[in-house]
DNA sequence: TCTTTTTATGTAATCGATTACATTTATCAT
DNA sequence: ATGATAAATGTAATCGATTACATAAAAAGA
């Protein structure tokens, strides 16, 4: 049995009925008598049709289909993020692509291509660093009204977003180090101009004044989230004539980075320099030290963001309706052992 | 400027010429007069015309996506594979789909309903775990022609795939640790349902035996690749009498997860317990100590699977045409600092 | 009983590109 | 010059589902 060309036309005919029914037997069930309707299952069901994806979206309009994009897949971070929509997405039987900003290979072409390719019906952007000359694309476009940010986002664009609360995370984690008998407290960013970096890199400057602790240039430290910054970091923390006895990291592959660096240079984390990470990467318990860090949602992240786009999509071009101010989801400090009490005070 | 509804038809009018040849144009460009061709080229330009994939696609009865199964997105090694996979994709403008195997959520309806569905033209398979009855439909439906394995396999079946030499992986590992002075080595394998443990198995087996090192059954130790299975293999090491010196894992994480709980507990890695990993994530350099392991060409893997499944697909149903031998990739062993010279010797 | 309204179903145009086949034009051998 | 062949382009059917509009049947109202 091979139903490769069952037609509606055939479920029609089999099931003695136009093929307006079927299809309505398919999207708008409840517009049938009860007879008819059970009919034309039985004759879906005996000749084994589907649907043709194609003629559907052709005739619709639609896609079928969003966009996502990632910084990084290397990047575990990401990966509950990503189940999180296609949980949200395929029960609305809308797949997912993805793409990856940081593999320039596949981005050749720009972004807003996809749309006018009428390939996607939207797209998740989990990417702030989008260009502004890239933005204005969608502007100029219309499809700016398909698009949602996920844990990053663009400043200053009025984009529907969720992400988490950096701000506070940044500030959990000073307290925490704070708590611990930590007064030099030093910090690893991301890069310079990402969101990101700066909601952390306030939180944590706030809540270092707030608790009147010493500020020095250098124990800021730039960064970019990479594994590499970590050990960057911590090469630039061991030429210091006064070291700070903790460090808050940007991110966990940070804090990796950084830890692996310093123990081989006989650094001890936690003894001799505490350090807390924010994500909380699946790693992050099994590292050694296992890494306290920041724990965002990732999974409700991606969640929320799907069911926001695709809010966006069914009200339309008009779009106002689409809410427009962040959905800000808590952050959790998850204490484990790369942070302790202060050593020698 | 909006060019949302520019249909090949504008562009025909445009140009002076028949919907037909700017088709060509599109497709076949070298059947057109040089002239022509660039008439139809300018008023595509002029018009900002793009061609609609629902419709294209609904003609040509292609879906223009494949769906890539990953048994685990959070799993970092699959990032690099999926990178080539959509490299290689991405030429022929065909979009990935990824689905998660291990998040059951995303996966509720067999397999085969994507092709039957017409949602996509092929599938790239990192799970060699797919069940029998899941083949069988892949068979009955005549689908089983456009699916290729990349990385894992499924043994005893007659398709397409790429993969490591994971058998010379293995005995790399042993040889690199019997060079250090190990004699008593202990194995931590994956699933016992996949074909990668079987593989990596024999050849440390194999090469143990080769070796003439001794063997006990307790060495052998059952995991899953995960770093939760690396830390219940270090709990087993503890409580061993005759302890090994040394332990091969099946992957980076079950290693991750291995030297973190051994490290918990007082034996230190590499002074106390040489360990080797496999795959050489992106982490592996990072962790504390450095990961000695065993690396795949990720990229390569999935570009090689990419362009053997587009391969298949184009040669279409006859599929006897479509190679059927394995392709096996080199490995490579990386020395790093979490295996040493056995201590005490 | 006869309109009027509601509910259920059918008819046929439509979405936009591709391509088999037909036709025209150019090239070439004789 | 003439018929044969090749190259370039056009005509129109087709892919398969959706849906505006039309119609028929049933229910409600007078």
């Amino acid at each position: 049995m091979n139903h490769k060309n069952t037609r509606i036309q055939d479920v029609a005919r089999e099931a003695g009925v136009s093929t307006a029914t079927v299809s309505r037997a398919l999207s708008n069930p409840e517009l049938l008598s009860e007879a008819t309707r059970e009919q034309v299952f039985a004759a879906i069901r005996s000749t084994g049709y589907r649907v043709n994806r194609a003629a559907r979206n052709l005739r619709t309009r639609r896609a079928g289909a969003v966009l996502v994009m990632v910084p990084n897949l290397g990047n575990p971070f990401f990966s509950q993020i990503l189940a999180g929509i296609s949980e949200t997405l395929g029960d609305r039987d809308t797949s997912v692509l993805i793409a990856d900003t940081g593999d320039r290979a596949t981005l050749e072409k720009p972004l807003v291509d996809y749309f006018l390719d009428s390939q996607i019906d939207g797209m998740i952007c989990l990417d702030g660093g989008l260009s502004h000359s890239e933005i204005q694309l969608f502007r100029d476009n219309g499809v700016s009204g398909r698009v949602v940010f996920a844990c990053e986002w663009v400043h200053g664009l009025d984009l529907p977003s969720v992400r988490s609360d950096n701000v506070r995370g940044a500030r959990l984690a000073v307290q925490h180090l704070h708590d611990l008998g930590h007064r030099k407290i030093a910090h690893v960013t991301g890069p310079e101009d990402n969101v990101l970096t700066h909601a952390r890199r306030t939180g944590m400057l706030e809540e270092r004044a707030r608790l009147g602790l010493p500020a020095r240039e250098e124990w800021i430290i730039r960064g970019d989230f990479s594994l590499a910054s970590g050990r960057l970091a911590a090469h630039r923390i061991l030429e210091m004539t006064d070291r700070p006895t903790a460090v808050f990291c940007a991110s966990d592959q940070v804090a990796f980075g950084l830890i692996s660096t310093l123990t081989a240079n006989g650094v001890r984390v936690p003894e001799d320099m505490s350090v807390i990470g924010f994500d909380d990467i699946d790693l992050s318990e099994f590292y050694v030290p296992a890494l306290t860090t920041v724990r965002q949602d990732r999974r409700a992240l991606g969640a929320r963001a799907a069911s926001l786009l695709l809010n966006c999509i069914d009200v339309g071009e008009e779009g106002a309706a689409c809410r427009r101010d962040p959905v800000i989801l808590d952050v959790e400090l998850v204490i484990r052992s790369s942070a302790t009490r202060v050593s020698g005070a």
